[in-house]
DNA sequence: AATTGTTTTTTCGAGCATTGAAAATAATGC
DNA sequence: GCATTATTTTCAATGCTCGAAAAAACAATT
C-alpha cells in the first residue's frame, strides 16, 4: 500500500520534504526563492524554516558582503544544511575492494577508509563482524561526528532480495546470505540500507549530469562486471525513481559462454573485461573466469584494438554485440532516451559501437522512436559515491527530518 | 514532477479518492467498515460520505432485510456509487474487430456495439471520424446517459507516444500516426485516454484474480500476437501500478524469422499463430506474415500437437523457447513473481512449458530467486475489458470527482 | 542625515480538514 | 418496555496552509 490518509501531520511531513529536497538539488536558497521552487507560500515558507532553525537543522548562511551584486531592497538570507545535523556512514564494497567514508549532512567527506578485501577475508570473518569493526574505527577516529551518525548505507553487488535488506547472490565471495545489514543495524542501532551498485551508478551519473532529468536513462556499466541501472524523468529525489537490473547476467547466447556467475551465455560472459580478454586471446568459452582481471591487462586490449590489432578488435565486436542486444532486448520492456555506457569499458565504445547501433537498429522500438542517444564515461567511482551519498542525505531529509514534530512554535508560545 | 505543495485541498482529494477507491475494490461499504479500510476517523468518515451523497457520487443502498443475520445494534447502511453519476464510453479497437460499450458509474454494462474492421477501412476514413460517429450514434441510442459521459477511454494495440496521445506504430492498419485520441477529446469535450491492450489485460487480469494484488506479475497474451504488460504488488488502484512493453517484438534470434512489424527474429514471429503455423508447415521464415489467421486453423494445429504430431509439437517447442528464452531475458530487467500465459495460446500452454522452463533455468535471478509460478488462463476478451473499464471509472474516481470542491457543508451552513 | 524605493521576511486572521470523545440513533434481546 | 449493542453524527480542539498587510533591512536619492 503506497496510499496513506492524509492529515495535518502529513502535510507538514510532504512540504518540509519538499523544502529539503529543494535544498539538496539547489544548495543554498533564501526563504523567497525556496517558496516560488516549492511552490509554497511565503507565510508557510516563514513557518517551515523557522521550525527548520530551531531544531538545528539548516542554518542561516552569514553571506560574505559580495561587492559587485549590490542590489536594492532587503538582502536575501540563504539557507543551507547545517552541515553538523547529521553524519552518515556509506560503504562501498566491491570485489576486490571497500570503501568506509563518513560525511556530513551538508554532503562534505569528513573521513575516509579504504581496504582491501581478499576473495577468502569473508569465510574467516562475519562481513556484519567486518563491517561493525570498521565503523567502529571510524567512530572513535571521529568522536565527534560519530554522536550524530544517523544512518548507514551499503553499495553491494548482486541480487539483493525482496525487502533489500540481504544479498541472495552476490559476486563478492561469501557475502550473500549473511545478514550483515541487520547485524550492523542492531549493533549501531541505526538504520541501514542496501543500494545496488549498478543503480547507485546511474542516480549518481544523473546528480552530475543535470539535463539527465528529464531523460528515463539506461546507465551501463562496463567493467569487471556489467551492470545497469535505470531512471526516469522527473522524480529528482524521491521514492522509486529508478530501477534495478540484472543486465549483466541477461541471456545473450542460448548454451553460450562461460559466465562469473556460474550460467552460461551471460551479457556480462562476452563483455565484461575478462569476457573480453577470453574472446580475443582464443580462450575456450568455457574456461572458469579468473576471479579479477589486472586492469593494465585491459588496458592493453584496449590500447591493441585502438592500432588495429584483428583478435583485439574482434572481441571488442563480440562485446559491442552482446551489449547491443541486450540493449535491443531490454528496449522492449524499458525504452529509455539515453543510454549511458559507464566504466573502464567506456574506453572502448568507439570500438563496440558500430556493433551496439546495429543490433539496437533491429529493435522495433528502435524504429518506431528512433536511436536513444548513447554516450560514454570513463569514471565511475565518483558518480556510485555520487549516488549513495544522495541516497544516504535524502534519506535522513525525507524519512528523519521531514517527520520531525514541529517544535519551535509550540516552545515559543509556552514560554511567551 | 510527481511531487506537489500539499494543503487542505489536497488532503480532501486524497481522503476522498481512498473512499472512492475503497469502494471500487471492495463494492458497497458501511460507513463504519469504510473506515477502518481507509484507515480514517469516523467523523472524517461521516464528514466525507456526506458530501458524496449531497453530490450525488454514492447513494445509500435500501438493503433487502435479510432475514437469516439478523445482529444486533444499529443496522449498517452500506454506501454503493450512484450508477447514474457518470458514463463512459469504452472502445476496444483489434486488428479486425472493434467494440464500443457504455458502462456506467457502477460498472454495469448499458449498451454495446460490434464492429467489424476492414483491413483498408481506416484508409477511407479518419479513425477520429470512425469513432467519432459510431460514439455519436451510441450517444443517440441511449439519450439519457449521454448527458452525464464523462470520458472515452480507448484499448489500441501498439506503441505509444510518449505522453500516449497517439499511436506511433500498431499493428491496426492505417491507424498509427492519426490524432484520434485530441480529435475525440475536441469533439466531445471529453478526457480521452489511450491504453495499450498488453497493459490492460494484465490490469484486468489481476481484477478478476484477487491474490495476484499482492504479487508482482508479467501477464503474456499469446495468439494473433506475443504482448506482455507487468503490475507490481500493492497499488490496487493508483498511478503508475503497471507497465508496458513489446514483449512480442523483442529479439529472439538475430536476423530471424520475419516479423508482421517487419523486422526479423521477433518473439512473436515464433510464437504468434502465424508463427506457430509458419514452422509446423515449415514455411520458409522468411515469407510475409498473413494479416490475419482463421482461428479454426489455430485450433486445429493445437489438436493435432495434442495427439502427438511431431511437425505441430515441433513448432510448439519452437514457440515455448522463444517465449522461455524471451522471459528469461526480460527477468533480468523485471522478474515477477507470477507469470501468466493469457490468450488463444493458452490452450498450448503443456505443449510449451517444458521449453519456457528450460529457458528460465538457464537465468541467474531464476537460479537464485527461483522459478516464477507459471499459469495459464484462457480468456483475455473478459480481462482486458474489466481493466479498461476499471482504468476508466477509477480515472472518473480519482480525477474528477475525488477533486470536486466540497459542497455539504458550505450549503448547509449557508442555509441554517 | 533624512527620506524614498525596493526586496525580503514576518505577522495575523481566516479557512479547512482532520481527530477523539461524547452523544444520538436504530436496531435486537429479554 | 428497557437494557444492550453497533453504527453514525456532533462538537470542540488542533494544526496546517494561504492572502494580505505590516515590518525589516538595505540602496539610492535628496
Amino acid at each position: 500500500m503506497t496510499r496513506f490518509v492524509s492529515d495535518s501531520d502529513s502535510v507538514r511531513r510532504q512540504n518540509r520534504g519538499l523544502v529539503l529536497s529543494a535544498l539538496r538539488v539547489h544548495g543554498p536558497l533564501s526563504r523567497t526563492v525556496l517558496a516560488s521552487q516549492t511552490g509554497l507560500s511565503h507565510a508557510s515558507m516563514t513557518a517551515i524554516t523557522q521550525d527548520l532553525l530551531a531544531q538545528h537543522i539548516v542554518t542561516e548562511l552569514a553571506e560574505t558582503p559580495n561587492s559587485d551584486a549590490k542590489t536594492r531592497g532587503r538582502p536575501a538570507v540563504r539557507m543551507g544544511f547545517n552541515r553538523t545535523a547529521a553524519y552518515a556512514a556509506l560503504f562501498e564494497i566491491e570485489v576486490s575492494r571497500a570503501r568506509l567514508s563518513l560525511v556530513d549532512y551538508g554532503g562534505t567527506l569528513v573521513d575516509r577508509i579504504d581496504l582491501p578485501l581478499a576473495p577468502t577475508l569473508f569465510a574467516t570473518i562475519a562481513p556484519g563482524e567486518f563491517l561493525r569493526e570498521r565503523i567502529e574505527y571510524l567512530r572513535t577516529r571521529n568522536p565527534v561526528e560519530a554522536k550524530t551518525l544517523r544512518r548507514i548505507a551499503i553499495s553491494v553487488q548482486g541480487i539483493l532480495d525482496r525487502d533489500g535488506r540481504s544479498l541472495k547472490w552476490s559476486p563478492i565471495a561469501h557475502l550473500a546470505g549473511t545478514p550483515f545489514a541487520d547485524s550492523l543495524a542492531d549493533a549501531f542501532d541505526l538504520p541501514v540500507t542496501l543500494y545496488k551498485r549498478g543503480r547507485l551508478l546511474a542516480e549518481g551519473t544523473r546528480w552530475l549530469n543535470p539535463e539527465l532529468h528529464d531523460a528515463s536513462v539506461a546507465t551501463v556499466f562496463v567493467g569487471s562486471t556489467v551492470a545497469m541501472g535505470m531512471t526516469f524523468p522527473g522524480e529528482i529525489l524521491g521514492r522509486g525513481s529508478e530501477g534495478t537490473t540484472e543486465f549483466g547476467h541477461m541471456n545473450h547466447m542460448p548454451n553460450g559462454a562461460l559466465c562469473r556467475c556460474g550460467m552460461r551465455g551471460c551479457i556480462e560472459a562476452y563483455a565484461s573485461d575478462y569476457g573480453v580478454l577470453r574472446t580475443a586471446y582464443s580462450v575456450p568459452e568455457t574456461t572458469t573466469p579468473a576471479p579479477s582481471v589486472p586492469p593494465q591487462q585491459y588496458d592493453d586490449l584496449i590500447q591493441r584494438a585502438e592500432t588495429g590489432d584483428r583478435s583485439a578488435t574482434h572481441a571488442f565486436n563480440i562485446a559491442g554485440r552482446a551489449i547491443g542486444f541486450g540493449l535491443s532486448r531490454m528496449m522492449a520492456v524499458f525504452d529509455p532516451s539515453h543510454i549511458l555506457i559507464v566504466g573502464p569499458g567506456a574506453r572502448s565504445f568507439e570500438l563496440m559501437r558500430p556493433e551496439i547501433e546495429a543490433a539496437l537498429a533491429g529493435a522495433l522500438v528502435c524504429r518506431v522512436n528512433g536511436l536513444p542517444a548513447i554516450v560514454a564515461y570513463r569514471d565511475e567511482k565518483e558518480p556510485i559515491f555520487r549516488g549513495l551519498m544522495m541516497k544516504a542525505l535524502n534519506e535522513i531529509d525525507q524519512a528523519e527530518f521531514a517527520a520531525l514534530p514541529t517544535s519551535s512554535r509550540g516552545i515559543e508560545r509556552s514560554a511567551g
